[in-house]
DNA sequence: CTGCATTGGAGTACACGTGCACAAGCGCCT
DNA sequence: AGGCGCTTGTGCACGTGTACTCCAATGCAG
């Protein structure tokens, strides 16, 4: 949604609201495939997701016509052909900064190395932390902030992680960026500005209840109207 | 995006993504005046926030005319009225299921307290974590899931945190909208179900960091055209 | 091999959200 | 007291994304 508009490319031009459910597509048949289905029709797929089967035709179509009329999506096909289309068939190596609760829970959230990610790098200021050894499978690390551009450097990473307090957030952008990061996934609580070029996406955890609560809270004045 | 348009109310209408920008809105103001400023122009808080100046009167006109042509808005009043629609200015009891590390970190979250979001209870089904003391502030004991519905009956809860592995989730969402529970936040990579009324808000941090790489392998897809 | 039922894919109409531009209103300065 | 400049608020047009409908391709059964 933010995302200039020269951002767009315009070689196969797949909508960002696509873009947004393929990992929600590729995570149900994922699901499916260790249910051991081998097909599935758009109506049982776009159930499993929440959306209308029409929605989901068109967004698959959009990557190329897989799916036989008359039977539906093979699984295994179906699933790589998105894994490859959002790029989770290469290796991808990432950073993450600030080793935190938050940066604990990503590094040893097991969701990421099945999917592509590898995490190469941990990194945080405080000298209590560095040195500690975090993660369930690889055993990655904490080291000192100040080897960011090394690590970055070495491992060719092109995705950081802020995980880092809202104050120490643009400083830790900015050298990820100056680094040669093109990538930002934003957990501190503050729109990080960035030069025309590197993507970021935002995740706020109050900010996401803040929702649920204005929702609540129509919800709780609609009662009383009626009563 | 989801949300059946059922469930849209006609009260007073504010677009869906309007309210995904209030809470955004809100932040930013908290900083200002944090810094000591007493009146911002449209213009000044959209380039803050990351949009265009049109977009943020027009959301804000939709609360009300709360601003004065050719001043601006002042920080603090305008700050009450969207903590007011967002339902900020009251207390949010809320319980989190699953201490693991991510349950760990919104505990210790210190956003919440501060937005009116109080945790009530913390609850997870491993003995050895049953009793832990956890959270920065307000020292609350983890409980056994057995007491999930005895915790949200007692305390009112009307929003529910799930932060249990993809397995055990939809149980436990079950179980939190029988007792009583009408929000739901969920960090559990699936898509949950749940009857009309109740309101859901998804955050999977793999899914996040899937958009990044699609884009990531868009650009050097791009680059290699290029050379 | 033929007919039928099923299902993906394309085309179309609509609604939502966004950006632009202008008018309305407030405060300050003369 | 009056005008001038600044900023808000809003009507309108545009583009994007979504929902709906139709059609043809395809597998399966007889």
């Amino acid at each position: 949604m933010p995302l200039p508009r020269s951002e767009r490319t315009a070689t196969t031009a797949v909508p960002e609201a696509t873009v947004a459910r393929l990992p929600v597509y590729h995570r149900a048949l994922v699901a499916l495939a260790e249910r051991g289905a081998t097909t599935v029709s758009s109506e049982e797929l776009a159930a499993a997701v929440g959306v209308t089967s029409a929605k989901l035709r068109k967004d698959l179509s959009l990557l190329g016509s897989y799916g036989t009329r008359g039977v539906g999506y093979e699984v295994d096909y179906l699933l790589y052909q998105i894994s490859r289309e959002l790029g989770l068939t290469q290796d991808w190596p990432l950073v993450i900064v600030g080793v935190g609760n938050l940066g604990r829970a990503l590094a040893n959230y097991g969701g990421f190395s099945s999917r592509g990610f590898r995490i190469v790098g941990l990194l945080d200021p405080d000298p209590e932390i560095v040195g500690e050894k975090i993660g369930a499978d690889f055993l990655v690390e904490v080291r000192p902030l100040d080897e960011l551009e090394d690590v970055v450097t070495e491992a060719g990473v092109l995705i950081g992680v802020i995980a880092t307090p809202a104050h120490a957030a643009q400083a830790v952008c900015d050298r990820l960026i100056a680094a040669g990061v093109r990538s930002i996934m934003n957990f501190a609580p503050l729109v990080v500005a960035v030069p025309p070029g590197v993507s970021v996406r935002s995740v706020d955890l109050g900010l996401e209840l803040q929702v649920l609560a204005f929702h609540e809270q129509r919800k709780l004045g609609r009662e009383e109207v009626r009563s």
